[in-house]
DNA sequence: ATAAGGATGACCT
DNA sequence: GGTCATCCTTATA
């Protein structure tokens, strides 16, 4: 499933206003595309989480709105980008209804367009396995230059912004749901959605089951 | 003012 | 399969 360079457009806003259980299947084999100056990159989504409310423990959301997770609270379709473990940045998108808090974190992309861009933002040697790149949460980011500062509260559904989300037609294969990987909260839930046989997902279970 | 812990990744064995 | 880097957010005083 890789097709490049198709006609992408911009999902809009009411593809995100639901609950994130259904939006996250349905982010599979989309497009995050990121413009960097002149330069373009683009990935396909292959693995996501999804993150609740009140009812989910692992869920930021669940203390209750602060001004770190404010985003979550808000209009669907925002980024939320949050810095964990002191190195690493995390991407999500904020689904539902304003007021109504839930999300869905990005956890693995396929790349398709400015690899070698990734490579830079990444830090790491071209040559290196390209699944490194782009598969986990922290390195996504890295490899798309996503931090706080600069794009926490951005519109995701914003095809003239500098990051936004989009689709090309395609779909995924098969999708599997498992449940999420590192947390101890709510550890059991299946809020997990990967694209099967996708070497891009993180973890062991690469090949799916 | 201070303390505890976290939706991770790199590197080593 | 384990260790650790490293710092922001939040809770408590």
């Amino acid at each position: 499933m890789i097709r490049d360079r198709k006609r992408r457009t911009a999902l809009s806003r009411p593809f995100y206003a639901r609950d994130p259980r259904d939006v996250g299947p349905d982010l599979l084999g989309k497009v995050l595309v990121r413009k960097q100056g002149r330069e373009t990159l683009a990935a396909r989504i292959v693995e996501v989480e999804a993150y609740l409310g009140a009812e989910d423990p692992a869920a930021h959301a669940s203390i209750g709105k602060t001004s770190r997770n404010a985003v979550l609270f808000g209009p669907p379709g925002y980024a939320y980008v949050y810095f964990i473990y002191g190195n690493h940045y995390c991407l999500n998108v904020s689904c539902l209804p304003d007021g109504i808090p839930g999300g869905i974190l990005f956890r693995a992309l396929e790349p398709l367009e400015g690899i070698g861009k990734m490579f830079k933002l990444r830090g790491v040697e071209k040559g290196t396995d390209a699944r490194r790149l782009t598969s986990g949460p922290g390195r996504l980011a890295a490899a798309f230059g996503i931090t706080r500062e600069r794009d926490n509260g951005k519109d995701l559904t914003d095809a003239r912004s500098d990051l936004y989300i989009a689709c090309d037609g395609m779909l995924p294969s098969r999708v599997l749901t498992t449940k999420r990987i590192g947390i101890t909260k709510a550890a059991d839930m299946p809020l997990r959605y990967i694209v099967a046989d996708n070497p891009f997902v993180s973890g062991k279970l690469a090949g799916g089951k």
